[in-house]
DNA sequence: GCAATATCGGTATGTTATAATCGATACAGA
DNA sequence: TCTGTATCGATTATAACATACCGATATTGC
């Protein structure tokens, strides 16, 4: 299935999929059908289905898909069998946050360690030692590190960026509320909160004022 | 321009407009075209003006737009002037650190006060309060709260997600990956980092993979 | 004052994503 | 075995979105 090139809407739909499947009691049916799955989470069930057969192919009529499989068939197209290492920089609330999350594994990612100018304490409780940024660069370079979380006030970040691909990285993933520059061969996911509470603040603004008419 | 229905990817884009403006120096032309904001942020110069047009009308042939008005144009839109209470749900570390970013006052939200099973303590460094859980329907009826944030674990958030509704909540933004199921006139905004986290993975396993080729 | 140019806003086109439709298939029950 | 039904996959239609084009307009320089 790898082969075909695949949609980034879909892609942020497919860990959801595979987040209920996974949920899922033992004693369930061992089969799924694309219908269920949609009307559990409310969406429309030929998305669904378009959306499984891009990762698999096991689906039946009047059956659906069997679970086992298209578990399994979702992680490996999600990579989630072979993990990725990742630095993170600025260990700050929101980077203490990310470490302590434990479900990361489950998507196939590692944090390998945590860098800052000030580090806090030299170990989180789950373990991840946290260094002195000047470590940075040979971290990265012993561990072949490809993948770098950002997690430092928005003034910091494209300066950590930079020291980012400096280091090897490849792909970037933003929290700092701000635009960085990079080059083309690098990947960046921003993650920007007030982007997404900008929809959910406009709509509310706009109900509001539609109940007051 | 109020009146025009916008999409949300337009929405999506415009609190990174207004955070570029916002954070040009004072010395910086009072004016600015739509071409330089789209070079300055790597996107294409139509787009930004369309996006621009949809909430100002100050655009002069040859001069661009008067950044002081744009910037008016925007948070007004965005309802930045206005700001919008809520309430957060679960005090963990997610929770404290987002008690604990100040950016948000300038988008217009001001969390008023956290709630917890089990409160670590009773006022965060900032003076927010953290409630036990059983004071959320009290507190939001008398502040008349509008939004909720949702930072619990997952195994949690659709039980949260019921009291918020029942508390007489509009509008949730929810940071548990999981998909909650609300009414229909319920605003929600999950907030999955796991979704992102996909895209950015499986990106980077095909670049890897192009690369080994 | 006139030509050249940068920029805007509107319209048209193309591209991608979502939704609707339909025949094919496999199981269940008579 | 036959019929009915749930479900799949493919195809087509619709809608959203991004991009390209073009005329209008204001400024600059000659």
């Amino acid at each position: 299935m790898e082969t075909k090139k695949i949609s980034n809407s879909v892609l942020k739909r497919l860990p959801g999929y595979l987040a209920y499947l996974k949920n899922m009691p033992e004693n369930a049916p061992a089969h799924i059908s694309a219908t269920a799955l949609a009307n559990a989470l409310g969406m429309g069930e030929v998305q669904v289905r378009k959306d499984l057969a891009m990762v698999s192919d096991g689906g039946r009529p009047k059956i659906g898909y069997l679970r086992e499989a298209l578990i399994e068939d979702l992680e490996q197209f999600l990579g989630y069998d072979n993990t990725t290492d990742a630095v993170l920089i600025g260990a700050g609330k929101l980077g203490q946050a990310l470490l302590a999350y434990a479900g990361f594994g489950e998507y196939g990612l590692n944090i390998l360690a945590a860098f800052d100018t000030n580090p806090p304490f030299e170990k989180t409780e789950e373990g991840k030692p946290i260094y002195h940024i000047t470590q940075l660069p040979r971290f990265c370079r012993t561990h072949k590190v490809l993948m770098g979380i950002i997690t430092v006030p928005a003034e910091h970040a494209q300066d950590v960026a930079d020291q980012l691909v400096t280091c090897g990285i490849k792909a970037i993933w933003n929290f700092a509320p701000t635009h960085l520059e990079v080059p083309g061969n690098i990947l960046i996911q921003s993650e920007n909160m007030a982007n997404s509470l900008a929809v959910l603040s406009v709509h509310l603004q706009a109900q509001i004022k539609e109940e007051k008419r």
